[in-house]
DNA sequence: GCGACAG
DNA sequence: ATCTTGTCGC
């Protein structure tokens, strides 16, 4: 795994946060950064949830349907769902939800929580996992995720605060 | 029942 | 997300 291509869009959030509303504060952001990219991807890994919503579609099912992209979603957090905590390092639990399993905890280091992954749009229960863990590296978060991150907290500095994507 | 609640 | 120093580990 090899990083590409980085695109950012800079702009000010037109909705606030509203837990299960998450879409309508960062969809347009997204978007637009997606827009700019030159290499698209075959996938996305987003920072937010997947099937394991209130509505069983969170923004990372939401931008999947969008883009018609498969997705996943990844959080340091569960929003819903019930799952069984690992305790191991590089256990996982499944995640269900709605009767369903839709997603993993995943210990991913120890001393640390384990991270949240869900189906987003067009993957499966299987393939979410796996890809999650091809993409770590040395870090808690998937290193997609951990320089997208990491990237957006440089730009919002440079850029003043200004509340942003 | 109550509180907490993706970022 | 944001408030925030020094500290620990590879």
């Amino acid at each position: 795994m090899e990083f590409v291509e980085r695109t950012v869009h800079i702009g000010k959030a037109s909705f606030p946060y509203i837990p299960g509303f998450f879409s309508f504060r960062e969809g347009e952001g997204t978007i637009r950064a997606y827009q700019k990219i030159s290499h698209k991807p075959d996938l996305l890994i987003i920072n937010a949830c997947g099937t394991t919503h209130p509505a069983s579609a969170g923004f990372a099912s939401h931008i999947g349907v969008i883009l018609d992209k498969p997705t996943i979603g990844i959080t340091k957090r569960m929003f819903c769902g019930r799952a069984k905590i690992p305790q191991k390092e590089k256990e996982a639990q499944p995640l269900y939800h709605g009767g369903k399993q839709k997603g993993w905890l995943l210990k991913v280091l120890p001393e640390t929580k384990p991270i949240v992954i869900t189906i987003g749009h067009l993957t499966s229960i299987k393939s979410c996992l796996e890809i999650a863990i091809k993409c770590l590296k040395e870090n808690k978060m998937p290193e997609p995720l951990r320089l997208a991150h990491q990237c957006a907290g440089k730009e919002k500095k440079k850029w003043g605060k200004s509340d942003g994507t």
